[in-house]
DNA sequence: CTGGTATTTCCAAAGTCCTAGAAGCATAGA
DNA sequence: TCTATGCTTCTAGGACTTTGGAAATACCAG
């Protein structure tokens, strides 16, 4: 159920250390970050630090890339798309919102 | 601090129960719906609703209003736009993440 | 005031989360 | 193989969440 998904994910994002990592790797870009990089960044446990992005790479907001001994964590921008859309998309779908609804449009 | 209360928002949405709670305000639209409705539409005790119902109020997410006995229920949408636009504003902010993000445009 | 519906508050039990120290695993270099 | 670095997993406890029944409160009608 893609309800469930999105709670999942929303969940992920409603912690102030995770949301703040998160934001972290959305502004990094496509370059993304090193855990190392981020736990400096956030002044947080390495332990913590681990736990949060796990969560967050379950929920698919966040993936990992290994580069020797280092991980890249980046942003998965089509999933937080995905996200954005199902919270606005069906705006209004069981009232008149404005113009253009269905047959009563103008 | 704007994060914080971001976090309190995504938090409150992040549970199934509420995000189907808010979804149906959301598709409602500025017509809202009664508590007892929401209380049929989502097969819940009348207490749990109650305190969900709270959290979203207290995050500013949701609205209130009262008609008689019946208390009406409305999404709050330029609250949601704010968070939406919170999520994604800030993307590549401390990257190139495509043209134009700065002196380095083209 | 009495009765009735709509909703909230109080309470308690079971479950989950957040945090971080300590120990372990993965990779690279000498 | 030994050492070093980067990150994860294990473990644990205190705090918070989720749930709903019972009781209380808000409002209206007669």
């Amino acid at each position: 159920m893609k309800l469930e998904q999105a709670a999942k994910q929303l969940e992920a994002l409603g912690n102030p250390t995770r949301l703040k990592l998160y934001r972290t790797l959305v502004r990094a870009g496509e370059t993304g970050r090193p855990v190392g990089y981020l736990q400096e960044a956030l002044g947080i446990a390495a332990s913590t630090l681990s736990h949060h992005l796990h969560r967050l790479i379950l929920t698919g907001l966040v993936t990992q890339e290994r580069h020797a001994t280092t991980l890249i964590c980046r942003a998965n921008y089509p999933v937080m798309n995905e996200l954005l859309s199902f919270l606005a998309d069906e705006c209004c779908a069981d009232a008149a919102c404005g113009p253009a609804v269905g047959e009563a449009a103008a």
